[in-house]
DNA sequence: TATGAATATGAATACACATTCATATTTCTT
DNA sequence: AAGAAATATGAATGTGTATTCATATTCATA
């Protein structure tokens, strides 16, 4: 968490600062992400960095938590609210369409995000532990469908919330062409999200 | 690629070598792999070891060329050879079988392999372009299944393959414990291989 | 056994940044 | 306006390790 004294900046500044490092972290991982450009396009001294934060650490942290936060608003809240009155393959649709939208107007935050989402390495050293929030999150969902009887009752929900989302992440590289997305081209986007749908829903197998 | 000399040395040196680097690569990430500590656990000099290897990056590629094709190794040969013969789901269950053989006997190899895969921007700076491989594999398989008529015609093959590559990196996450595969319960591992294939092959919706 | 080529050695170098620190400047308090 | 508190500054420091290099040793060949 960034110290008191960023929070005490005037809002320009800190939004300069903050800037700075949305286009840093974007364009490096990480690793390679350096405190010297983020202070020179930010328009600081290296000394201010550290009354701000008490590390690289700490701002990365920051503009992840950023990043999520943001990203929740995109998705529609009526709908995650009531579960039950959707069916689960509409609100799976809806999550993946609501990425789209947020990608749409947040290519760097997509960037940052993928890159944490590609790197678990990364995740452990940046949360203390591996925890794989968005597996709990579509175990969830899965509970629901069973529950509506919409969904084949001797699956194995955990397991199945992890290919979830590793399928999760697979959307997004077959959507994002190097962290960018293709915004003409809304069409085939929402083409391939349903093509997943229909995978995940039907599997693979002939029928007649 | 390794230097002459490297390849001059005597039988048993050579194994020190590469044996060093193997603990090395399997308990630290690339990065964070040390030269120094290699060129110790080897018992040869850092200069020596600039005989053998252009630099660090020269040796990892080199390990990673041994791990791929030791894995090879244990992939049954006369399916692969006569895909036809066997139905596209038997020949996946093989696939995934041949890893788990593979898992127990090499497990350093499994551990720097797994962090390789886990870390996309690695894959990039070890060979340049992030070409998908195990996609175009899996591609070919479907395009069999395809023409054997066992598999949903209507399919998006490319799209297919990179679901498949996807939520393979997603089993060896569940099976692997922090790298360590349960030889005891080989049972439960293919438990796992199975649900996933039925997952596959029908996906998720009731069905009555 | 002499001579040049190949190989071995490890101390010295290079580098790239994150982080610190002593000092200067601004803002706040009364 | 004076003193205190907060903030700003950027040069200097520290760290870790990959890589180089000048020199020593071993090997191959005639």
């Amino acid at each position: 968490m960034p110290k008191a004294t960023f929070f005490n900046l005037p809002e320009a500044k800190r939004a300069r600062v903050i800037d700075a490092a949305l286009d840093e972290f974007a364009a490096n991982s990480y690793h390679k992400a350096r405190v010297t450009a983020i202070a020179e396009k930010a328009g600081i001294a290296m000394g201010s960095f550290y009354q701000y934060f008490t590390d690289k650490k700490d701002l990365f942290k920051y503009i992840v938590d950023l990043t999520v936060n943001k990203k929740l608003e995109y998705i529609n809240h009526d709908m995650m609210a009531n579960k039950e009155k959707y069916g689960f393959f509409q609100l799976l649709r809806e999550i993946y369409l609501s990425g789209i939208r947020f990608a749409q107007e947040n290519p760097r935050l997509v960037a940052i995000g993928n890159a944490l989402l590609t790197d678990k390495e990364l995740q452990q050293e940046i949360w203390g532990e591996y925890q794989d929030t968005s597996s709990a999150f579509f175990q969830q969902l899965l509970e629901v469908g069973l529950a509506n009887g919409e969904l084949d009752p001797q699956m194995d929900s955990a397991l199945v919330a992890k290919f979830l989302t590793s399928l999760t992440y697979s959307l997004t590289d077959s959507i994002y062409k190097d962290g960018e997305i293709d915004l003409a081209d809304l069409e085939s986007e929402m083409v391939t999200i349903d093509k997943m749908l229909y995978f995940i829903e039907n599997g693979i197998k002939k029928r007649d």
